[in-house]
DNA sequence: TAAAAAAATTGATAAATATCAAAAAATTAG
DNA sequence: CTAATTTTTTGATATTTATCAATTTTTTTA
């Protein structure tokens, strides 16, 4: 089954291949271009994601258009949308940021499961769990950490969980970037600007090399 | 069972009177005091609190000793602590704000259910989606609305979920009402004066009594 | 109940961050 | 490939919010 990655995160590892057929129906496997609108905020549906390929952008249409991006999602990411058991309107808004392939679930057949498979439960409320902790420690540092201790955060976010090299490409805008670290995109571009002043970073356009990583950790833990 | 109050909202709804039984063991139900720790951030615990009684607050204890009180809780409302089927550390500190009534349910017995019970299972995903749409929109306020706005709101959340009363007598501090609202205590006292001086509140010591609870709400949508 | 401690309030000032405007650079469309 | 549009960057300034210190009020303790 393609659209499931072998790794430990991952919620399907506890079905075997029949459960996993019928959770899955091929032609339910979508492609979406750069900017579209994969779950839309506010609007009702009864899938759930499952990541193929592709970077997508999860976040939160705030008023006055002000967005909060809470997460990237990639290959082998599930996500509901918030409206998973519980009336089925989305909380948040996922945007495509490269082209992706997910596959649309029906939440009901997630609880189908659950009787004959006990394991996938657990493994679902896990999943919940762990977003859970993440969001409560995302808000922590939105909250406590001064702008240039987001921004570090922002950065080893994407080096550790998205790109995996010190050297890579954004796929997010600087006012994305901004987005993700709770700030303007004016504030965002200085303290970029002052972390190559002091050569902890390089930035070319949207490469973005991490030099200095010792410091940027220091400086997340908030300096 | 007396721990388990009948409102919609309670997980424990679909489980028989059998199963109730197996989940709390009567010696399983603690009292604390004011003041006292009923989970402690960053320890490792195997049970999850159902409330009983009294009023107690959850909150992440941050950096430099500053405190994000996430929400309250009170009769009937089930919490664990972050650990959930997630390694059992908790992620979070739960402490008494009143005296408080509280059964310890070992969150192995949990999983046990889920097989002879699917319904269960559902019920502690939707809590679970609930709690993090319910961190999604706190995150959006604390990140993009102004100070009057977010204490405005902790106002209209003390009336609406916990005491349910337009004046009522908070059993948190100024401090603790900072804490809710993300700003320092001299700040949240500030604000509350201009409430007052604008006629939307009255207080006396630690009685607060919403008199215009429509310019509130206008208030907390951000103006 | 008086003294001590803690909490709440007020004022003055400093620091963090946003806003607005303009210029430079990069992308996109024709 | 060039003009038009969008994005990024820079600078000057305004706003929001925190900090520090002092005072008053409330609560606790002996």
């Amino acid at each position: 089954m393609t659209c499931f990655v072998e790794n430990e995160a991952n919620i399907f590892k506890s079905l075997s291949a029949d459960e996993l057929h019928y959770l899955v129906d091929k032609k339910q496997q979508i492609k979406y271009n750069v900017r579209e609108t994969i779950i839309k905020q506010n609007t009702s549906s009864t899938f759930v994601i499952c990541m193929r390929n592709g970077l997508a952008k999860v976040f939160i249409e705030g008023e006055k258009g002000k967005n909060l991006i809470v997460k990237l999602i990639g290959k082998g990411d599930f996500i509901s949308g918030g409206g998973l058991f519980n009336g089925n309107v989305q909380h948040f808004t996922i945007s495509a940021l490269t082209p992706v392939t997910c596959c649309l679930i029906d939440s009901g057949k997630l609880s189908n499961l659950f009787s004959e498979n006990n394991n996938f439960a657990i493994e679902l409320l896990r999943n919940h769990t762990k977003q859970n902790n993440y969001l409560l420690s995302k808000m922590v540092s939105l909250t406590q950490k001064y702008m240039p201790g987001r921004v570090a955060e922002t950065l080893l976010y994407l080096k550790n969980d998205i790109y995996k090299e010190s050297k890579f490409t954004v796929d997010l805008s600087r006012l994305e970037l901004a987005e993700m670290s709770n700030m303007t995109k004016e504030s965002l571009v200085r303290i970029l600007q002052q972390f190559k002043e002091s050569h902890i970073i390089k930035t070319q356009g949207s490469e973005i090399e991490i030099m200095d990583e010792y410091s940027l950790i220091q400086v997340s833990k908030n300096g």
